[in-house]
DNA sequence: ATAAACTATGAAATCGTTTTCATCATTTTT
DNA sequence: AAAAATGATGAAAACGATTTCATAGTTTAT
């Protein structure tokens, strides 16, 4: 591996020169600039990014601090969020942290470390009232979850309103005993509650059942079979998140039960398997592919910019109705 | 923020010795060793990894290059590599090439300049020649495809047998005219592929049709699509890969056509929808958190001991039986 | 023709660690 | 008690870039 000395020595200048030419910022002759690009071409230089890194306290890389890379949501956003960064000349450097406050809080110093640009990040519940006190400086756009402080960037679904329209297209469609799977790991989970309890407030009724728990395939499963088994069972199954779709879907065709004859089931984001499932699954979409590229303009600005007012960028749902939620009697 | 000079001097010693205190390699005095530490404490030092990474030229990175994130077979194998890493005490940087040779190119670079302590790669086919005029002198494991140069770890499924499997699985359920569909970006397809012919040739049988695709869904969709009109109709269909497993089941599904009875369809990779759809699909399931996990192993070898030969592991997929290819006329 | 202004370049400092080498203090051996 | 061995520590070099500052060489102004 060759190194800006090399390339000096090979060019005849010294190793300021070199870098000059490379970093394009100030003049350098003509001739000296070609006899340094051929050595370069020659050696087959490239700088050390570390050593770069080092010097200018700084780097082209971002961080992405995602809670769960198995949740298709996360995924979708993880592209978006490449491709965008990849564009900007940037690349990404991409943690899982599991729901677990301890990775997020070794990652977070982790990336800090790293000399990273600024950092896109989904914290847990746990972790949104710790992020103020955490001392580092980096720009941070949170995604999809909400933090107390609001002097941050954020990029979020309006989740009450995507919730509560969820909730009022099941009660529409004629259905009156909701129940409710919130995740218990993110504030996602608080607001699509409260807009699923509004709608049932608006119209004069009462949830049948309310649960918050992890945000795991095996306890939408395990939940919604008790669920099913209880006195008065529910005849919709409001979901708020994909993964514990997937464990209601699994645990209602497992109790043999129709939906949405039997009971209907809505959900959040729009999945692979959602749509290819009988009945399709009336889900809230997400503009992923906008959110991850939001959240990454914003990121990029806020690096430019450290001065500027922190802005929250607040996205519609989209409704996709399916038969998994078709009118009663229908 | 501070830095080991900042400790030292509220210590009272030099950085040496700090530096020594953090690495716990040579013998530090007990009680320089408590000064040091409380001065650590209270200053809330975090050593600098971009500094100590220039000076060791090595960092406690690793890097993962796939090829497609949106796949749920990768997702499952980062997630996998991603905890045997964190275990290890590595953390993950994790690049998505979406199947283009110049990006490969460029995050191995990338990946190389940034001193990660080794790399874990499913190259294109396009790629994979290339890669030992690469000069990159750090250790790689390559998954999921293989690459011409023997000379270097490797995680394999055993394609050609699974392939085999799998189609044999058909033709002994009655089905006799099959199409296969794979994928033309990896060397996984092309192994696929043969094994797919030797069963039938075992069988005295040709394929009706065979197809190098894309591996996306949308081009499952078309070639399926076509496959359906085409005069001589499969009665099976065969798919490398879940992309093109999910676009095949949309286009039998928009032909109106009912599985198994009017066309049988397999593939590979166990799936969240995979399972969920009616009816639930045939594949040979990859033990994708076994190859994340011995991938990251054999890379740790790697990284202590470069000298060590190379190892190739080939995994067995199992089959799992399922409703998309039960026994004609039953 | 001389002074002033500007250009192009190199030497050396710098970023924050780790590690070698030398040195001094302490313990062990004779 | 002197010599030898061992232990603990600090000063300084090193990693490989960027950038400040100084300077030699040119051009422009007087």
């Amino acid at each position: 591996m060759s190194r800006i000395k090399d390339v000096a020595k090979v060019a005849g200048v010294s190793t300021a020169t070199v870098s000059r030419v490379l970093a394009n910022h100030s003049r350098v002759k003509e001739q000296t600039r070609r006899k340094v690009m051929e050595a370069v071409e020659q050696l087959n230089y490239r700088p050390n990014l570390v050593a770069r890194s080092l010097r200018v306290q700084k780097s082209a890389k971002i961080g992405l601090v995602v809670s769960d890379i198995r949740n298709p949501f996360f995924t979708a956003i993880s592209r978006a969020v490449e491709d965008a960064a990849y564009e900007g000349g940037y690349s990404v450097l991409m943690c899982n942290t599991d729901e677990n406050p301890e990775k997020e809080e070794l990652y977070l110093n982790l990336l800090h470390d790293e000399n990273v640009a600024g950092i896109i990040f989904s914290p847990t519940q746990k972790f949104s009232s710790k992020l103020a006190s955490l001392d580092i400086s980096i720009p941070i756009v949170i995604i999809d979850r909400t933090v107390e402080s609001k002097d941050v960037d954020m990029v979020l679904l309006d989740n009450f309103a995507a919730a509560h329209e969820l909730t009022l297209h099941l009660i529409n469609n004629g259905y009156r005993k909701l129940a409710g799977l919130f995740g218990n790991a993110s504030t996602t989970g608080q607001e699509r509650s409260r807009g699923f309890h509004k709608a049932l407030k608006d119209n004069v009724l009462s949830p049948v059942a309310v649960h918050f728990i992890a945000p795991r395939i095996q306890q939408g499963h395990e939940t919604t079979m008790a669920l099913l088994k209880q006195k008065e069972k529910p005849d919709a199954i409001f979901t708020s998140n994909s993964l514990l779709t997937v464990g209601a879907f699994r645990a209602i065709r497992d109790g043999n039960l129709k939906i949405p004859d039997d009971v209907a089931l809505v959900g959040f984001d729009e999945t692979t398997w959602g749509a290819l499932v009988d009945p399709p699954v009336t889900v809230i979409a997400q503009p992923t592919e906008e959110i991850g590229r939001t959240a990454t303009e914003l990121l990029f600005q806020r690096i430019v910019d450290p001065g500027r007012l922190p802005k929250t960028v607040v996205l519609k749902g989209q409704l996709l109705e399916n038969r998994s939620s078709s009118a009663r009697g229908t």
